[in-house]
DNA sequence: CTGAAAGCGCTTACAG
DNA sequence: CTGAAAGCGCTTACAG
């Protein structure tokens, strides 16, 4: 079985008694097929067992009908919502999606950047890796096909994008805290080089401006935006002479693990201090205790995304597009 | 820049004053070519900003490096991390991934299926839907490409197998249960007509055969594996009249259901009820309180099932192989 | 060590 | 409504 030969569409043309063009045209429905011939054809197709090979189609007519889409990390919930939004709406267009993952090294982006060029995708979706360097930018800037940025920003990137309000997301929260009478609010984890980080610190001073209180950088310590860099990140700032009373934390993930070093110290969390999230991932529900967080919409910018990268691969409008979705404060159980 | 043309390996070759042939061996990084014809060409590629077309490249070649890994799943974090796991090893050996989501679906299963045949995927990785019928059984055993299946057996399927030791998992959760005492143990979410389920099972009457004791069918709910499910059947067996003094549930996503239909009867889990999970994911870790579970090995997982595919494809060696990983209990704070 | 020629399996104008 | 011919951009024997 698995040697022998695949049928080749003109086996089926000889076989139907018609031209390969015939057949080709049946394969992709075109309506100026009369019924009897479609129907000779796929009698033929069935009996032969013919399999599409879209490996030739493509080179033929140029086009493969594959969108890449690059993502940082498929691990976390954010993204992977995201990617099922961006899938969903992208496989209904009748496209399939070449997935790649840069666990956010920059060298293995240019890499998959590369690969998924070779092979010729119709389009492409990314989100950068957050130390994405000016060299990207410029590639990205001059790729021969449509590309949409999602989730993060990039500098001089002259792209359509997709991404939330980082700005009022931090200022929602931080906000809160501020009323409940928080002085001291410590913001852990993130790059803080990174777009994402950058809002959000943008959002958390304005919050700070508008109640007129000065902020302390000692209580703002960057790292990696996972459950370990949340969970060192609390660690130092539990040593600082004077401790925060609120934390924001640069993800839920990251919340994950600033609850886990506090349960270390005996604090709990809304009680000896407050805490508050950013995403909004399903688990952030039955956090112990249930996580105050802000909800950015993960499948909708996936969705959102792949529309606009769908009507940069069919239309010729060449507008650029930059979407902002809002987020929204969900108070749970940590403040 | 969008429209301008791609650069041919004709072109190249014509720039670089030798024979296509020797462009696309030099591309190829085939050792006959010499240091200066090299070089000469590596300029004119640069020069030319030529992109390798793998599209003509994989028809002429009639292989294509791809291989398509089709899950339920991708939010599920058992099944990102068994991804990662497939995803690094294939990429190390020089192959893109195709990936596809059935989301439990068999007719989205088999379209997924048939576009990666139809894209000429070099071989294909499968975690099968639940409810994968004879048909979906019978198609892949035709295959014209090497498979390997993964996490979940499928009767009657003549097909390499990597996945872990189900019934042993599930005896070793029942009978740490049944050790500290408990004689009402529930066995709550996952499909009941699949293997995944089916082997938990038999490891749970294995327990009960062993310490002597008979099980209680009326403990047993199946449903979605799902934190939804999870809520949904612990809330319908809170209601039976003689309760159950433990659960054990079909994996850790369904745990955290439980956990919190629990919360919601104000019961603690590890004081008035005992609950073990499945799968070890990091959340468990953080679920409140901290989840004792089986430690499955998703990302040895896809190690494994890479590897194999990887050497169907390459080798000639037709002996099918089925790899059983052994489950480890992890004891935390719900029993 | 390098080149000329054929061909992978489709689609695309074009003709009728 | 259907067919004959060319060609997409590579790689592959084969020759020298």
């Amino acid at each position: 079985m698995s040697k022998k030969h695949r049928v080749t569409l003109h086996e089926v043309a000889e076989h139907a008694g018609v031209s390969t063009s015939t057949v080709s045209l049946v394969i992709r429905n075109n309506p100026r097929i009369s019924e009897a011939t479609r129907k000779k054809v796929f009698d033929s197709i069935d009996t032969l067992g013919y399999v599409y090979d879209r490996v030739a189609a493509n080179l033929r007519s140029q086009s493969t009908g594959i969108v890449g889409v690059i993502v940082t990390d498929i691990a976390n919930k954010f993204i992977s919502e995201f990617l099922i939004g961006a899938q969903n709406t992208l496989e209904q267009a009748g496209y399939t999606v070449l997935l790649g993952t840069t666990f956010a090294s920059v060298s293995k982006q240019d890499k998959l950047l590369s690969t998924m060029i070779e092979h010729r995708v119709d389009g492409l979706i990314l989100n950068p890796a957050s130390k994405s360097t000016e060299k990207t930018v410029e590639r990205i800037n001059n790729l021969p096909i449509p590309i949409v940025l999602a989730n993060r920003e990039l500098d001089d990137a002259n792209c359509d994008y997709v991404g939330i309000d980082y700005v009022k997301g931090a200022y929602i929260a931080v906000k809160h805290l501020l009323e409940k009478g928080h002085k001291r609010i410590a913001y852990l984890g993130g790059i803080k080089s990174s777009s994402t980080w950058i809002e959000r610190m943008r959002g958390f001073q304005l919050a700070y401006e508008k109640a007129e209180l000065k902020l302390d950088e000692s209580l703002i310590i960057d790292g990696p935006p996972t459950r370990e860099g949340g969970f060192d990140a609390v660690s130092k700032v539990l040593q600082n002479g004077n401790p925060p009373t609120a934390i924001f934390c640069f993800s839920d993930l990251v919340a994950s693990g600033v609850l886990q070093g506090l349960a270390l110290h005996k604090l709990t969390p809304g009680v000896d201090i407050d805490i508050v999230g950013f995403d909004n991932i399903p688990d952030s529900e039955i956090y112990h205790p249930p996580l105050t967080t802000v909800s950015s919409f993960p499948r909708s910018i996936g969705n959102k995304s792949a529309t606009i990268l769908y009507e940069k691969m069919t239309k010729s409008s060449p507008e650029k597009q930059r979407i902002i979705l809002q987020p929204e404060l969900i108070i749970r159980e940590t403040s």
